[in-house]
DNA sequence: CTTTCTTGATTGATCAGTCAATCAACATCA
DNA sequence: TGATGTTGATTGACTGATCAATCAAGAAAG
């Protein structure tokens, strides 16, 4: 038999070269020989161990949402508190890594690929859904579910925006910026609700 | 001379061919002869009268922002208070017609264009700047400049947010509902900046 | 009859995917 | 130990298709 293990090496190695050239070159128009030259082999054995140029893709967009997932999970290690555990989704959401060019140019592409292919869609909204999830799980201990669910939609469409300002480059906010603002949002919406409760409790 | 007059239509149909082009495909993978098909022309009409592929996606950058300049302008004809401009450029930004599929398609291609054309990033640049100008202009009459800086850069990174969460078709939020939670969001910091300021001052 | 419009045909380039052939590691058996 | 077969790894060369851009020729309007 030959080399053993090297076929995750291979693969490995090309996801990350999927998502450095999508970065590099900014747009879906990636070539598979690109690719494959970035991690040091020939298009053909990227052929040859992923189906198609579309299978690479979707790798490399399975590798970007678990790295976040994994992100965000660590976040949760030392959190004890529902609020703590909201303040660890939204920083993580904006943690360094997650705007490194490249990172922002896939998010941007993937987001492109998946009005076209039904995979890439599922992919995003099961990334979609997690965030949701994870924001309302915290959210039901400090208010109402209702006002749970609203107030996780709000911080996500956020999120998702102050993350898409960054992709043009236009550095209107930096990340530590702008996860303040995601915080203030939080906090601004409890202390309403909290409010309204009261009066209407009293 | 020729048919008078016939450059503009043609011009005209090739743009609104681009972008129903840009909807149709999804991605950036628009053909100039599906492009002139759509529009009812050769190919090679369409380079005639834009010098290449990228001037027609440009164009048709231009003509969509044009289209969303016109319709913020529109909302703010009968608005004296600076409230009602503000509630107006909002509901300019999730009017059904920002909505078409078409349109939806055609925004998030060009954030991907911009990733790669100068004149791409800097159409999209001017974009920002308005929507960011037009809700500062109406806030700093409500608040302090710093703070109407700040809140300008949330209200807008939620509009964006909401946009392209609305890309992707999981219809998790309908425009009407995100406008109004927009708008709540904007009460929400516009109220507590006035509980900190009589606080401060009392 | 001039000027613009319009197109079919063509070109040159690019790219995804295929294929046959070689290579290297491992296993098996004597 | 060493010869030999097996199997996956790897590649260069190729193909078929697509597409942007060009061009020369013809149609139409003034």
């Amino acid at each position: 038999m030959p080399k053993v293990g090297i076929q995750a090496v291979r693969k490995d190695a090309l996801v990350l070269a999927a998502i450095a050239e999508v970065g590099a070159v900014g747009s879906l128009d990636v070539t598979v020989a690109g690719i494959a030259r970035r991690a040091g082999v020939s298009s053909a054995l990227a052929h040859h161990y992923f189906g198609s140029k579309d299978d690479i893709l979707l790798a490399a967009m399975r590798r970007i949402l678990d790295d976040f997932g994994a992100q965000v999970r660590e976040g949760y290690q030392s959190c004890d508190s529902p609020r703590e555990r909201l303040h660890a989704v939204i920083e993580a959401c904006f943690e360094p890594g997650q705007f490194e060019p490249a990172v922002i140019a896939a998010w941007l592409v993937f987001y492109v690929m998946a009005q076209r292919s039904p995979e890439a869609a599922r992919l995003l909204a099961v990334y979609q859904r997690r965030l949701d999830s994870n924001l309302v799980s915290a959210l039901v201990e400090l208010a109402p579910e209702d006002d749970a669910r609203r107030i996780a939609k709000g911080l996500a469409a956020m999120i998702d925006g102050f993350y898409i300002r960054a992709a043009l480059r236009a550095h209107t906010v930096d990340p530590a910026q702008a996860a303040a603002m995601v915080v203030d949002y939080l906090d601004l919406s409890l202390a309403c609700l909290a409010t309204t409760q009261q009066e209407t409790v009293g």
